[in-house]
DNA sequence: GTGGTCTAGACCACG
DNA sequence: GTGGTCTAGACCACT
């Protein structure tokens, strides 16, 4: 899987990471039970330090995505991601909520939104079709 | 308008300020024109420092949610919110991105998703009936 | 507070900080909405280096032990620390089955372990006292 | 008996293995004098490297847990686990004080803990009358 | 001045 | 070779 980090973007490189494992999972490009690149070899691969891949796994960790085993490295969590739990979906509406705020102030209808986002959705997930060839 | 602060949460206050600013234009508690705290009355009504304040108050500026006077003070931009540019959609999906890709990893399906999203979207602009009441 | 490690102990320092906290607040000497040093003057205080003390007090937060607000440092959780869930008590009995098991292959009595717990439970809570005098 | 390993789990697994042969010796599964598995067999019973049983087998050993004859094999301390002597003691209060700690912290009575401490310590010995039957 | 992030380089426990 | 821990020193965002 290739990741992608941006260096002048604000967004911490750790939460890049993080975010490019989760879309790489959501799309199925990563499956449950498949290793991860080594702290070591992804600092290397990506060109940062060792430390900040160690913390943007050690997030995906605690978010359930990954497993990190003590000597035999890192795998996607085997038995899928836990499902949403309540104080996910409310992490999730406060996170949502200012974008939507700000859609609505710059005159976007309730449709125009959804269909944002179901391209988006859609888009992620069509990322399988390409292991599926 | 009142504006409720969370000293404890990770975002920076100066951006739930914006974020507040902005549903309460979303949700018509704020009219276009209608005049807000200057900095000063601002900081001290919600007690935090004039700069964090301030800073607020000059990205909204930029994003063209209000205008800045030199005497008159602060208020809403009277011309209402400039229409979403392709560079503000652009960024809305950077946003939304990684939210939606977390909610798949987390077994949401898209009916579900878009719900949340819908949910949230009346919830903002019913803010409105307060007024109208 | 007077925090003491031991830099010749297997356990790692931030866990051993990590510990001292946890009893200090057990035993009332650090009382709810108290303030801890800062990461740098704890840091030095005690010898270590920043990073250290940074990794115990975020493992702290999580565990709802202290706050940590933006720019104003650290405090006791001003609420008190969230009572002991499922999950709490399931790890519980996890630390606390194979010292049992080794009391037990040491032919220590349910009565002498009870008596050493018990000992220990009122030794950590009587710290109060000096607070009290 | 049976040896359960969670691979997963942060604890090492040698000393996963020095638990539950400990468990085994205190619930009275293991006798007195039993034979324990070759390092070899051992490792490859339960699927994990030589040197990592190996450790174990010597720590155990140090313990007083078990006897390692150059020929005869591993067999359990025919002449039953030493009594706790003075640093045993210290070094169990020194592992009980943090959970206590954290029990405390987290609002546990001293009859709540005294009472979890009770069940796990006759759960263990309990574990006896599996041989019994 | 506060914590957050990042880099660099080292040693250790584990398997 | 793997992740875990620790040190040292730097820059930044926030208040």
């Amino acid at each position: 899987m290739i990741i992608e980090l941006n260096m002048q973007s604000e967004e911490p490189i750790y939460t890049q990471l993080i975010h490019q494992v989760i879309e790489g999972i959501a799309s199925g490009q990563l499956q449950p039970g498949e290793p991860l690149p080594s702290v070591r070899s992804m600092a290397s691969d990506i060109g940062v330090n060792l430390h900040t891949v160690n913390k943007a796994y050690n997030l995906l960790k605690q978010g359930g995505f990954i497993q990190i085993h003590r000597q035999r490295g890192v795998v996607v969590d085997p038995d899928g991601v836990p499902a949403a739990t309540d104080s996910d979906r409310a992490r999730q509406q406060q996170q949502l909520r200012p974008i939507i705020a700000e859609a609505i102030c710059r005159g976007m209808k309730e449709a125009e939104l959804i269909h944002a986002v179901q391209s988006i959705y859609r888009n992620i997930v069509s990322g399988t079709k390409e292991r599926e060839l």
